[in-house]
DNA sequence: GGACAAACGATTGTCGACAATTCTATGCAC
DNA sequence: GTGCATAGAATTGTCGACAATCGTTTGTCC
């Protein structure tokens, strides 16, 4: 494995891979809580709670609400206390627009990189993928899609945009299924990812970039539609 | 002004524009002593030093050096201390790819709000560049050159790329003048600028993106040849 | 009953002390 | 002198206690 060992919902790593035992683990535990939705957007994260329930001192979730907070993750007010920050439509949105302007930029480079397994990895996900569109199981398919541009992140090589993407998905995990719930867009969503395996297989920067692009851009205007669609009920 | 107010080596503001007072400053000063470059990079930051060079205690230090690290901009390791965060020639490089690709999005999504005040404030500003181009002072074209690219952010109105972009810059802000102080360099910086202004007063997206695309794609091919030449040596 | 003030409770912010760990220097053997 | 173990110093990590602050409730006046 090359210098991007990235995977889904890993946390940033900054500095070496720090606190692998006791007290900072409250970081891992509190982030990994507040990602899988245990706790509600805008719940209020009162620091002597939070330290009996994940058994370490006040210090640590001290220590690791800061760093939530300069992660995105969490909101904190001074004397007023964290609460798991609730980020809005819009800012989804523009998340999501950066995340395009990333990933295409690391399909780029990703074509001027990729192995011949590296392209038999990304056509067995993309199998897997259609078998699960066939099967109609849309949550199976959000996974697939995770790890397929994953994938492309770590063929890219690229640690500061990978590291910065998985950032910012991490903030807007909440509206991962507003897209793919769409009706008909798992299919069309497959046929993109498609020609992105295509393009990337050539090796060719420019198509493969433009996938990607045409890919997102899709997405986006997906998210979009959802988004006003939700916000007129 | 709009919902974007971002000014040069301001800190991002997670959560609200916390910590007006006392303890908390302590991490603006860090912030700034590390980015103005009075530390070295690689420079141990003992808590106790900082704290009294600071006059704060040791625990506002604590947490200035939590988010400093999670900011990019310090190193932690455990029972180790921290220490300046050195952002290798590598990483350097892979930053301004990622600001080639973030920017590229500002610029189109500028193109289509801009005004005609916009248009005039930017003109202006190309302008005295022009004059510092024609003083010989990089160091003053330099700082127009951010302000430029500032206004651009803000009058695209995406606050989570900008406050990315914004990051981005300080972590690599030791690399800023391997570029501008090439030998034409500045001539020609000048001239993909005024491109750029022409584009956006186009209102035309796709050309305001392509501008800034090839700017910044020459920014990258110029700092490319100077690390080479650098390592060399 | 509603507006305002005071008192209370809950929570965060800060400090000092001590434990745990790492780094440095010293001493010893060979 | 080199290598290694050991002692000491320096530094970080954690805890508990208390001060500061905020939100809520209670009480009072009109």
């Amino acid at each position: 494995m090359p210098t991007t060992p990235l995977a889904v919902n890993e946390p940033p790593a900054p500095s070496a891979e720090r606190e692998a035992r006791g007290g900072a683990s409250a970081y891992l535990k509190l982030r990994e809580a507040i990602v899988d939705g245990r706790f509600q957007p805008n719940e209020r994260l009162v620091e002597a709670d939070l330290a009996r329930t994940f058994g370490v001192g006040r210090t640590a979730i001290r220590a690791a609400l800061v760093r939530l907070d300069q992660e995105g993750l969490v909101e904190r007010q001074p004397n007023r206390g964290a609460r798991v920050r609730l980020v809005s439509d819009r800012e989804a949105l523009e998340i999501e627009e950066v995340r395009v302007a990333v990933e295409q930029m690391l399909a780029r480079h990703a074509a001027t990189r990729i192995t011949g397994a590296d392209v038999e990895n990304l056509r067995q996900i993309l199998d897997e993928m259609t078998a699960r569109v066939e099967a109609g199981d849309p949550l199976g398919y959000s996974e697939l899609n995770a790890r397929f541009h994953e994938v492309i992140w770590e063929i890219a090589d690229q640690s500061v945009a990978s590291t910065l993407v998985a950032n910012l998905k991490s903030q807007s995990i909440r509206f991962q299924y507003r897209t793919i719930l769409q009706p008909g867009r798992p299919a069309r969503s497959l046929r993109e990812h498609a020609e992105i395996v295509e393009a990337l297989a050539s090796r060719d920067a420019d198509r493969s970039e433009a996938a990607m692009r045409e890919h997102l851009s899709r997405v986006v205007e997906t998210l979009e539609q959802a988004i006003a669609r939700h916000q007129k009920r």
